[in-house]
DNA sequence: TATGCGTAGT
């Protein structure tokens, strides 16, 4: 009686658990952690189960380190708990965790090989994952065979892939799949039609994927034409073709196909969301969005990003307050847009505020604070950050070197165990920005000798670094070994080249090197007119102008500069009011301050004072520095003390710690003979602490 | 009821 008792009771336990079980799996699926974490901290009992539920869920949402804790914890771990903890491990990437765990389990099953010749595949360790599938005793199953053809097919070895397919006992379904997925994400369209028709059998996810493959190889009309063919189109078949149209921008079109659908889904709302939104179309999107009939993450997520992209921020947040879930995405997309538009307390907030922080999210809120030149508040987050990687060092660098304090980059540089080519090329070209140009050849020196990493960028930094020192031998030598480093066939390369022959004074060697180009690019172009333009040579600055517009290639804002002050230092004034005025009117560009310094100096050079002060002051834009300082420097030609006197100030205001404009005030007034303003001057910058920057000495 | 290989949306 009390035995039957007993087992009736425990039967009894044992269902609630069963359904417990449940209700967390089915919260856990619906993207409800919070949920699925209370129910399972309340469960009376619990069984491997429910710990095994709840470590998927939490690994799903993004929380390795909570599913970690979690797996030490279990009682009684079974064959489950390891492989979910591998596939854990897998899906964020962590390889070797995944290795330590599986080297470790007690006991191996199909599951566990699977995952573990998934895990190398996904990492792209191919050699590795054959490996292991290699040594799988006994018979292998399906599903690993299947992970493996998928791993050579996704990195594009699609022979391999076959050839496995043709090697192993039973393919299925799966296996021809994984082939064909692998040649319509890689953009291998023919190949990917010719195996579909090879196919010995063929489901709705083939008929998808080879939908798939045509939209993405841009042909909406094959697309089109196999939609027709397909048996029984699924609601993945519809929305395949719909993201087509949406993403073509063919929004009509997509418009009639979602109105077509035989069942919509939240995806199939969301794709049609985000057609409009593509295009700017708010109106659409907001109606679109009203009338959903759910909506989850992505959802909002969408309507969020795009906001933030049309830079309503106030509008963006309003709406994530309203998200009745939590988003990752949505947050930083918002965090974004706020560090974009430098309101840096707004994004602190967010960052704050989240919960699970990956290192995108502590590498943007440190550059946001480098962005702002906030470098002591990015300096303290970066030592707040557990887990930096090289781009949070590298932001750093490039902060510090950016901001003319190059001790502080390069002693960060030297703290780090490994360096990347990016590391070093911040280092160099920050040197050269800050116009230590024999600095950046030394660490050019030193990065050969640590490693043999130089690119493009490093190059293009050299050459100009030579061209700041008007090192014409040391140039030639870059030029040399830009040849044998094959990057030379870079348009980059090309372009750094002519920049510098150009800035040291060899003008035709730069135009031979613009002949010998593959390609001439808008940057090779606007280099060769910047470079006949700073030689004094405005009036063929102008001819190469001509002949390439002459050549169909569109100027852009930067051709305008070279330009402008091409008609500037060959005193070409009409001209170059007539360029400054058919910038906006034949090529719809907008100047932007330095177009703007360019005109004052031309006019400026020409003693017309006041028609240059009228532009400043009609400006639509913020006037900047150079600007101020083109009407300074005019005003010491023309000696006209009163405009210098207005520029300096607002010179001294966007600039307070520039010795160099202080000096120029201080130069004009006692050149008109006002000693006592001069002297003023100089006990100013005295005063305001203003000092040169501090060079690299002692530091390297 | 929990874990693996192939298809749609940020």
């Amino acid at each position: 009686m009390a035995a039957a008792k007993a087992t009736g009771v425990a039967a009894a336990a044992t269902s609630a658990v069963f359904r417990s079980n449940q209700e967390l799996t089915r919260l856990a699926r619906s993207g409800q952690l919070a949920a699925a974490r209370r129910l399972f901290d309340e469960m009376p009992h619990r069984n491997t189960v429910s710990y095994n539920a709840m470590l998927s869920a939490l690994a799903r949402h993004g929380r390795l380190a909570d599913a970690r804790r979690l797996f030490d914890e279990i009682p009684r771990r079974n064959l489950v708990s390891w492989n979910a903890m591998i596939a854990a491990c897998s899906d964020h990437g962590r390889v070797a965790d995944a290795r330590e765990l599986f080297d470790a389990m007690p006991a191996r099953d199909d599951f566990s090989w699977t995952l573990m010749v998934s895990c190398y595949a996904r990492a792209g360790e191919l050699k590795l994952a054959r490996e292991t599938l290699d040594r799988i005793p006994g018979k292998k199953c399906t599903a690993c065979y299947n992970a493996m053809i998928s791993g050579y097919a996704k990195n594009g070895r699609f022979d391999d892939a076959v050839t496995l397919l043709r090697e192993m006992p039973a393919p299925d379904i799966v296996s021809w799949n994984s082939v064909l997925v692998g040649l319509t994400r890689n953009e291998k369209i023919v190949r990917a039609a010719q195996f579909f028709d090879e196919m010995p059998q063929r489901d709705m996810v083939s008929w998808n994927l080879m939908l798939e493959g045509y939209v993405r190889a841009g042909d909406l009309n094959a697309a089109a034409g196999l939609f027709e063919r397909v048996p029984s189109p699924n609601v993945v078949s519809w929305v395949t073709l719909l993201n087509g149209y949406c993403r073509a921008g063919r929004i009509g079109e997509a418009r009639e196909l979602f109105d077509r659908m035989p069942e919509r889904n939240v995806v199939s709302w969301n794709v049609m969301l985000g057609g409009y939104l593509r295009l700017s179309h708010m109106d659409e999107a907001y109606r679109l969005f009203s009338e959903m009939p759910d909506k989850n993450s992505i959802s909002w997520t969408t309507m969020i990003s795009a906001l933030v992209r049309a830079g309503k921020l106030q509008e963006a947040k309003d709406m994530l307050n309203k998200m009745p879930f939590d988003s990752f995405a949505a947050k930083t997309a918002l965090m974004h847009g706020y560090l974009q538009s430098k309101m840096i307390d707004d994004a602190r907030h967010i960052f704050d505020a989240l919960e699970v922080r990956d290192a995108v999210c502590w590498n943007t809120m440190i550059s946001g604070y480098v962005h702002c030149g906030m470098l002591d508040e990015a300096m303290v987050l970066f030592q707040q950050m557990p887990n930096k990687d090289m781009v949070s060092w590298n932001t750093l660098i490039a902060g510090y070197a950016q901001d003319g304090q190059m001790r502080k980059a390069v002693g960060i540089f030297r703290k780090m165990n490994q360096r990347n080519a990016v590391s070093w090329n911040s280092v160099i070209s920050g040197f050269v920005q800050n116009g230590l140009c024999f600095e950046a050849l030394q660490y050019f020196l030193l990065m050969r000798r640590d490693a043999k990493m130089a690119d493009w960028s490093t190059y293009a930094s050299c050459l100009s670094a030579c061209a700041d020192l008007a090192a014409l031998q040391v140039g030639r030598q870059f030029h040399s070994l830009l040849v044998r480093s094959g990057y030379i066939s870079d348009s980059f390369a090309g372009n750094s080249l002519i920049s510098a022959y150009a800035k040291c004074g060899r003008i035709l060697e730069a135009r031979q090197i613009f002949d010998e180009m593959a390609g001439q690019d808008i940057v090779s172009w606007n280099a060769l007119i910047d470079g006949y333009a700073s030689n004094g040579r405005g009036t063929e600055a102008i001819s190469v102008f001509r002949e390439m517009e002459a050549n169909g290639v569109r100027p852009d804002e930067v051709t305008f500069v070279g330009v402008l002050s091409a008609c500037s230092h060959a005193g070409l004034i009409d001209e170059g009011l007539r360029f400054f005025n058919s910038m906006t009117k034949e090529y719809s560009l907008q100047p932007v301050a330095e177009h703007y310094a360019c005109m004052v100096d031309l006019l400026g050079r020409a003693g017309r004072l006041s028609e240059a002060f009228k532009l400043v002051q009609g400006m639509q834009i913020q006037p900047n520095a150079g600007v101020w300082g083109a009407l300074l420097g005019a005003c010491r030609v023309h000696k006209n003390d009163e405009l210098a006197q207005f520029a300096a100030e607002k010179l001294f205001e966007l600039e307070p710690r520039k010795t160099s404009n202080y000096v120029l005030l201080s130069n004009i007034s006692a050149e008109s003979g006002k000693w006592d303003a001069a002297e003023n001057m100089r006990t100013l910058i005295k005063e305001r602490g203003v000092h040169k920057p501090p060079g690299l000495a002692g530091s390297t």
